[in-house]
DNA sequence: CGTCTGGTTGATACGACTCAAATTTGGTGG
DNA sequence: CCACCAAATTTGAGTCGTATCAACCAGACG
């Protein structure tokens, strides 16, 4: 099986068998997290690199009087922490949504990876500038979108990331999370995340059911919800995408 | 003068006299910018790596129907589009707020740098991470703060910003935002974000005239916008912070 | 000295929240 | 395989925070 970090790179750059090789090496499954556990703690200095393998995860961050927010979900092929590399604290958490298989990667071994393929290490700095760039379109989610875009908004973003890892059948997914994540992700109750996606439905933009997710027509989906896809920075993938959706 | 850069990146690590003085040398102005002007737009792909030297600068996000959102700003010392170096295309725009002095910085001397100055280049990287975890932070503002709590949170945030690099004058500092840039920035409305200054005023947390903004006192105001400043990753600062906030 | 941008105020409207209860689903052990 | 329980989803009624709309005011500037 290809992993998935190898499938995000590749959505981004060529890389060489040797390349390849090396990235599949990093995904060897080194631990077992189980569903809804914390993965890791706001403050913790971890210190192996996680690298997610296998199930979703969120990184989310919470006020002392217990309002939480979810400010990022972390998919295979997404490192958990990779800013612990450079800062000394992690200033959110990481829970585990679904159960987990991390990679646990030593500080060596990511030395060694930046000096012996760059390519790689390329191309995991073009990861972390993507993340940052789906971290300033959240911030336009929560500050501009209605309710309903900003959901329809966040299950079209997650769809698009499934399908550059191989994610998907066709239009569908696996869709692990919660009326509840997704309101602490969209800055919202749950109960108005659940007639929001009442009203999705209603619409024939998505059907959701028994933890799967099917978007008839993500080209309708992505027009009501304002998305624009050029901050997911999907260079190969994005013009394939192009090509799917606008068929002559 | 010491560059904002060379402030900021001090800020995280100690640096050499050599690698100051390249710091310094990065920190040219090239290029003057009237206030309100755009100085990138989404799309865009610079060829130059700017660098902010001097005045303020918003990056802001737009959909298409007009509604915009503030999703950072760019103060002395940040780059406009470090991204632009790996990634192909801006995903966001950016606007001068004041009068700006930028540097240009070819491609060939950021790569120079890398090679030369592992220890700035590690710096900037940090500056980056650090720039993503305000991100974040945004995203916790605008999904769970109060307005008043997330004007609270950003002013808060923006002093301590500008005195890492210097531009404080003990509880005082230059504001040259308008209402409006807040509220976009906040995602709230300009009219609600006078009315919570007002608040703010009243509660005598801060004071905010003809473009100059004092906090009296930073420890009241960050609790009263549940402020943890372990998002800004002050190293040395953080602790000099926690010193000049808890006296005895 | 008029114009314009930014700040201020008031009245009203509405989107999303709160609270509470009912229903469905999924997992677990007998 | 069913009974049970907890968690997640759904529904309804009422409230509140923030938006909207519309003036009005003050200072900056040409």
């Amino acid at each position: 099986m290809v992993a998935a970090l190898a499938l995000r790179l590749e959505s981004f750059t060529r890389l060489s068998p040797d390349d390849r090789a090396a990235v599949q090496r990093l995904s060897r499954v080194s631990r077992i997290i189980p569903a809804r556990r914390d993965l890791i703690r706001e403050g913790d200095n971890p210190k192996y690199v996680h690298l997610m393998v296998d199930g979703w995860a969120c990184r989310y961050k919470t006020l002392p009087d217990g309002r939480r927010q979810v400010v990022a979900f972390a998919l295979p092929g997404d490192f958990c922490d990779l800013n612990v590399y450079v800062l000394k604290a992690m200033d959110h958490s990481v829970g585990a949504v679904t159960r987990l298989s991390v990679a646990d990667i030593a500080r060596e071994e990511m030395d060694e990876l930046a000096s012996r393929r760059p390519r790689v290490a390329q191309a995991i700095w073009w990861e972390s500038l993507v993340n940052n760039a789906i971290q300033r379109e959240w911030t336009l989610n929560l500050g501009q979108r209605t309710a309903y875009e900003r959901i329809g908004h966040l299950l079209a973003e997650i769809y698009l990331r499934l399908r550059t890892i191989g994610m998907t059948q066709g239009d569908c997914c696996d869709f692990p999370l919660t009326q509840i994540d997704l309101a602490e992700a969209a800055g919202l109750t749950s109960v108005h995340v659940n007639r929001m996606l009442q009203e999705l439905r209603r619409d024939g933009l998505i059907s959701l059911e028994r933890k799967r997710l099917r978007i008839a027509d993500i080209r309708k989906l992505m027009e009501a919800s304002l998305f624009n896809p050029n901050y997911l920075h999907l260079e190969h993938e994005g013009r394939e995408l192009d090509a799917r959706l606008e068929p002559a």
